[in-house]
DNA sequence: CCGATATATTCGTCTACGCAAATATATGAA
DNA sequence: TTCATATATTTGCGTAGACGAATATATCGG
């Protein structure tokens, strides 16, 4: 029972319900690139993203100096549908289509979206070190 | 999204979940058949289904002195999807199982099965009040 | 090594919510 | 009306978790 409780209260908050979003739509995405795109502090997404982790919803993997997240492996089919409803959820909802929307346009600039929104003086170089 | 957010709150709570699960098998109870079957306090029944019917989640209708607790119909299509993944996930558990077999046992003996179980000297007029 | 960057964690504060006991309200029985 | 019952709400208390600022840690570039 306390697997379920965890999921339905990582689930019961908009921060880490926009962050699913964006990651379900980018397949894989750094703490910068959704820092940007949401206007959210490092800190917020960070916290929220560890939340995340512990409850399962999603993994991460190291790569340089980035911390790339994206949607982990349901644990349950009773998990993996609840998973599809939300992604479901998410995507037809206003606010988070319009995340989507910003994150396409960041991405499409450049990866890591961050150093072109946030960073614009940052060397490009490192975009390839993803 | 705040709907979801409040869905998604209010099922990140066992207490909230296994009176859900009364609910889904029953139809219909009164908060004292909660309250004896899964041995919660009276407050604490009243609280939760406070929560769950601000929330959208179960309705409720007066019957003399009781108050009846049900299901409530889903708003969305989204809402009812989700409503059916804990359907099964509560079907399909250990704890609201054993929980589903004390009710039933509680029921058979007579509504309102509090009468029963908690105040057996209660005149069993009553029961035929619901 | 040194400075910059990416992320995580700590800290102090604030709010939401969990609990039980006590109290309030409503209804029915006598 | 008076008492008992069913439920809701208030009260006081403790914990979880949300926040940003500051700090810690790790990694890369020079």
């Amino acid at each position: 029972m306390q697997e379920y409780i965890t999921l339905f209260r990582s689930l019961a908050d908009e921060a880490r319900l926009r962050i699913l979003n964006l990651l379900f739509e980018s397949g894989e995405l750094c703490v910068c690139d959704i820092e940007s795109t949401l206007g959210f502090t490092q800190t917020k997404v960070s916290r929220h993203a560890g939340y995340l982790k512990r409850a399962g919803l999603i993994k991460d993997r190291k790569s340089g100096r980035w911390v790339l997240y994206s949607i982990a492996d349901p644990q349950t089919d009773e998990q993996r549908l609840i998973i599809k409803n939300v992604r479901e959820i998410l995507l037809s909802h206003t606010l988070t289509k319009k995340d989507s929307r910003k994150l396409m346009k960041n991405v499409s600039k450049g990866c890591c979206a961050t150093f072109v929104t946030v960073k614009p003086n940052h060397t490009p170089k490192r975009i390839e070190l993803h």
